[in-house]
DNA sequence: CACCTCATGCTAATAAATTAGCATCATGAG
DNA sequence: CTCATGATGCTAATTTATTAGCATGAGGTG
């Protein structure tokens, strides 16, 4: 079992991490308001050095402050959290996981939305033939 | 922002949910040889207990031995967990989550997954009609 | 019944994460 | 130029997580 980044992150590093993926970048203020519970200003910009300094955190300067961005694609961490999904609760099925989702009582897609994932499915259909 | 339950587990715990959630049960034995950097079996046996107690495990006693189970169900834990992935790096769109995966280079559905994803779509526009 | 094996419940020590405070430096206003 | 504002880089302390060891008890075997 290889160990993914994500398991080498801390329960507040992974808050933080969570939000900055959100959002595309954040400032330590925007990060610590996004926070549950939020510490001080100085924990969460403690925090964030720390990320960049583990490499999972860049940051640039603008008007005088730092701006903190991921340094790995969202893509690439999207999918890989995806697929841990998968694999924990749907047996690494996206057919599970979807039918879940669709029967969950709570209304969440709209037509077009659906109209526009049975697409995506034809399409692949196709390719995959 | 609610605090879910998983913002309360630290990294080991964390690990070790994923683990048992996937199994659907487990012995401390069986966590441990799935952790990666495995401690000691005292130590697994010492966040099994943590786990036990924060309510996120229950245990029941099984040929002299304790299987360990997520008191939480797993349709549920799974969806919000889902959600999660979705909001963080997808925009909380299902359709943005599925295209991703759809146009992963590794190949993972098999047609007749697709067929069934397709069937479960269509289904679920025409109750939403 | 005596013994061996294995799992548990505690206790305690170490390592890591989390938090906050303070001195300093840059920026923009007056 | 001088001052007020706000952000940074350190440093240090506390809390939490993580780890391991040991004594005890249950169950099965010869």
């Amino acid at each position: 079992m290889s160990r993914k980044p994500a398991d080498e992150l801390s329960r507040r590093e992974r808050q933080i991490m969570n939000i900055v993926y959100a959002r595309g970048e954040a400032s330590a203020a925007e990060v610590q308001s996004g926070l549950p519970d939020a510490p001080s200003y100085s924990a969460v910009r403690a925090l964030l050095a720390i990320l960049v300094d583990k490499g999972q955190l860049k940051h640039r300067s603008e008007q005088g402050r730092y701006i903190y961005a991921p340094t790995r694609r969202r893509s690439h961490v999207g999918r890989s959290a995806l697929r841990r999904v998968l694999d924990t609760f749907y047996e690494g099925s996206l057919e599970k996981a979807v039918a879940a989702l669709l029967q969950g009582s709570e209304a969440n897609l709209s037509p077009e939305e659906l109209a526009r994932l049975s697409e995506l499915i034809e399409q692949a259909r196709k390719e995959g033939r």
